[in-house]
DNA sequence: ACAGCTTGAGAT
DNA sequence: TCTCAAGCTGTC
């Protein structure tokens, strides 16, 4: 008899073990492999882990595996490994890491299989145009049957029904299950492309990478300025891998913000190539994991949960734009994708690529000497951009004179003057602002009064086009309010800028201006994106105003001006790694100018000038950025010198929320000293979070600093089985250095 | 997740 | 001493 080792479906600690089935005489099985199983009284899918002989368990508890879901493992080998390793790593149930391995429409054990039904025509085409000329009533028919003559079969539901439906009663046509596979729209009909000449930079690079990859792998940080072709450097080290017989994985921030990387890849490597991302259809996504699966698709493109796309052999797995937080789960299972990548680079001797222009201070530190060898990265640089183009000017406006000099407009007299000269030579420009909707902020002159959301302890953002206050946070709306509610004062006024507001401002200010505007409020729809910006690629729009979106990897080639509108938006958000990001949003916005044969100009509005953040971007010194701004980690104490973890507590009542923050903070209290872990924290206390309201619940946390030295691992553990034990009515989520600290 | 069981405080 | 509901435990 055989048994089989199995993880039940089902996200609850006291479940998260393995259970003992048999396996029945004759049914194929393995480890890998999607089961339905009896669990108590009902029946659950689950996961085999493995497979033996004896089994020490009393054989009345012993049950069967109900039947395979699928006859082949959906999980191979080294993903249960990973699973086993997630687990440990970011405190997780085991299914809960298993089940990140398969599109969603692959759980739950009832799948439909992904049929289209074709129809087509049973007789001869004599016959049917016979069929046809007999019955000249019929017109639908005849249609259809034109049709069907001319395609030889097309998709049922594409047909009106009700002739169809005579034709097959009729014998002339039939209605088949056939499957189609559903090739997403951005993989369709592209043309192949022709290598282009490396630069001696991008030789060196791929040079050093295909020669890892041929000795066994290895972990590379590729830092080029922008437009510096790092995509050209990915390409040729996965070309190279295909040719010895192995697959890769690129990683992108988001997959409807980088279309260029999908189209580049998949005119390169053509049918190879597979797209997975969140806006597929539940079809396409089942579609694409299966053409990897089965290894008709050697590269994949897509954005974080593409990491564990089922690939065989991996040679290589880029993850581009490597600073940025999107690649942090902010849902269970936690995970980081880039460790994830990692883990899996090595476990099949391949090799990983963290690429960016502006790598966050975390990765860079771990390419400097130094540091512990299993994290270290091996540093590519590449200075200069593909065709020699200079990087673009950056001028750093200090709107404070402008204030004084009577300009109380959000241009500055340096950008309108810039914005003009660039429409009038038949250019175009971008314009960043780090804030949706039309004003920042809603206030009352007499008393002061700030509109906050009813829900959240933020202010809400006015919308002009929709006439409306938003919640940023949850998303709810009111009516702008036409007297202060607090004092009743009618004088209302609205502050600050945000997308809408600087769109409206070109229009006015520019006649020449043809404006779309790109933020989340305009690219909700499917494909909205792709439309907006291929507007301004074919010129019919010249200003494209957005916020941070729209910072990545667009390559433009008449963008000769960007303009960030207001630097120090996010320079003073209440976050250790805010200087970070605006050095990154300044250094990509003056990445988009000047990419082709025009030189570009970038300017940079800010009330602080001088701030070292700003100064370094606008010189784009990265490495001089990087040694200040780690001085000023290292002294204040914070990651990548420290670890921060927290736990956060949310409740209708604050009372409730903060008892279970101090009790939880108690019994850390208690833990630490027990443990004599003490000396390595640098701090751990039960406080409210910077957002003490958000979508009607009040939020407390636990917050803990330790030193990057200390067992962040058992602390861990504790904090996680604290969160799990919150108190009835308090939901509890634990983090380890979350990428918001709201 | 959910059923079946234990256990504990009030009602008879 | 009985009863009912709220916590606890086990699910191969």
């Amino acid at each position: 008899m055989r048994y089989a080792e199995v993880i039940v479906g089902l996200s609850a600690g006291t479940a998260d073990r393995r259970f003992t089935y048999a396996v029945p005489e004759g049914m194929a099985l393995g480890a890998g492999w999607q089961v339905e199983v009896p669990f108590g009284p009902r029946r659950l899918e689950g996961f085999v882990l493995s497979l033996k002989d004896a089994c020490d368990l009393p054989p009345e508890k012993v049950r069967s595996v109900l039947r395979a879901v699928r006859a082949y493992p959906v999980i191979l080998p080294e993903m249960l490994d990973l699973a086993a390793w997630m687990h440990e790593r970011y405190l997780c149930n085991l299914v809960d890491a298993l089940r990140l391995m398969l599109p969603a429409q692959m759980r739950g054990g009832r799948v439909r299989e992904r049929t289209v039904r074709m129809a087509r025509l049973k007789v001869s085409c004599a016959e049917a145009e016979a069929f046809a000329a007999a019955n000249p009533r019929a017109r639908a028919q005849a249609q259809i049957v034109a049709r069907l003559l001319e395609a030889g079969e097309l998709p049922a539901p594409a047909l009106p029904s009700a002739p169809l439906r005579a034709l097959v009663a009729k014998g002339i046509a039939e209605v088949a299950g056939e499957e189609v596979r559903r090739t997403p729209s951005a993989l369709r009909d592209a043309a192949r492309a022709a290598d282009p000449e490396l630069t001696p930079g991008q030789k060196r690079a791929v040079a050093e990478i295909t020669d890892a990859l041929e000795r066994g792998g290895g972990r590379f940080l590729l830092h080029g300025v922008t437009g510096s072709g790092k995509t050209e450097v990915y390409i040729r080290a996965i070309r190279r891998a295909l040719e010895l017989g192995r697959t890769a994985i690129v990683l992108v921030p988001e997959i409807a913000l980088t279309p260029q990387m999908v189209s580049w890849l998949h005119a390169r490597f053509g049918a190879d190539a597979a797209v997975l991302h969140s806006r597929l259809s539940a079809g396409e996504r089942y579609d694409e994991w299966r053409r990897i699966r089965f290894g008709e698709a050697r590269v994949v493109i897509g954005a974080r949960s593409a990491v564990f796309a089922p690939v065989e052999n991996l040679g290589v797995i880029v993850v581009d734009e490597e600073h940025e937080h999107t690649y942090q789960s902010d849902r269970r299972p936690r995970y980081d994708a880039r460790e994830v990548a990692r883990r899996r680079a090595d476990a099949h001797g391949g090799v990983l690529i963290l690429g960016s222009a502006t790598p966050s201070i975390d990765t860079y530190m771990r390419a400097m000497p130094g540091v512990r060898r299993e994290n270290q990265l091996t540093l590519i640089e590449l200075r200069e951009r593909v065709h020699g183009q200079p990087l673009p000017e950056v001028e750093v406006v200090d709107m404070r004179g402008e204030f004084e000099r009577g300009n109380h407009s959000i241009f500055s007299a340096r950008l309108a003057r810039s914005l003009e000269s660039c429409l009038d030579g038949g250019h175009q420009a971008v314009l960043f602002i780090n804030r949706r909707g039309y004003s920042t902020f809603v206030s009352c002159r007499a008393c002061g009064y700030v509109v906050k959301c009813a829900a959240c302890d933020v202010s809400m953002t006015y919308h002009q086009v929709e006439n409306a206050l938003r919640c940023h946070y949850c998303g709810s709306e009111i009516p702008p309010p036409k007297t202060c509610p607090q004092c009743g004062s009618r004088y209302i006024k609205y502050f600050g800028a945000g997308t809408q507001k600087v769109a409206e401002e070109v229009m006015k200010r520019f006649p020449k201006a043809r404006v779309v505007r790109v933020d989340v409020d305009t690219t909700r729809e499917k494909d909205a994106h792709e439309k907006l910006l291929e507007r301004f690629r074919r010129g019919d729009a010249n200003v494209l105003v957005g916020t941070q979106m729209i910072a990545k990897g667009l390559d433009f080639p008449n963008v000769t001006l960007a303009g960030v509108v207001a630097a120090d938006m996010s320079l003073n958000l209440p976050d250790y790694r805010s200087v970070e990001r605006t050095f990154q949003l300044i250094t990509q916005v003056a990445g988009r100018a000047g990419r082709a044969e025009y030189p570009g100009r970038v300017i940079v509005q800010t009330y602080e000038p001088d701030h070292y953040g700003i100064q370094l971007a606008a010189k784009q010194d990265y490495r001089a950025f990087y040694l200040r701004e780690s001085a000023f980690r290292r002294k204040a104490l914070y990651p990548p010198f420290t670890a921060i973890a927290r736990i956060v507590f949310a409740a209708r009542e604050a009372g409730q929320a903060q008892a279970a923050a101090e009790a939880a903070a108690a019994a850390m209290d208690a833990f630490l000293d027990r443990g004599g872990m003490r000396p390595d924290v640098v701090q751990m206390r039960a406080v409210e979070a910077p957002i003490k309201l958000l979508r009607g619940l009040a939020r407390w946390q636990v917050f803990l600093k330790m030193y990057f030295k200390g067992d962040l691992d058992a602390v861990s553990r504790e904090m996680q089985s604290l969160a799990d034990r919150a108190p009835e009515g308090v939901t509890a989520e634990f983090e380890v250095n979350p990428a918001n600290l709201f």
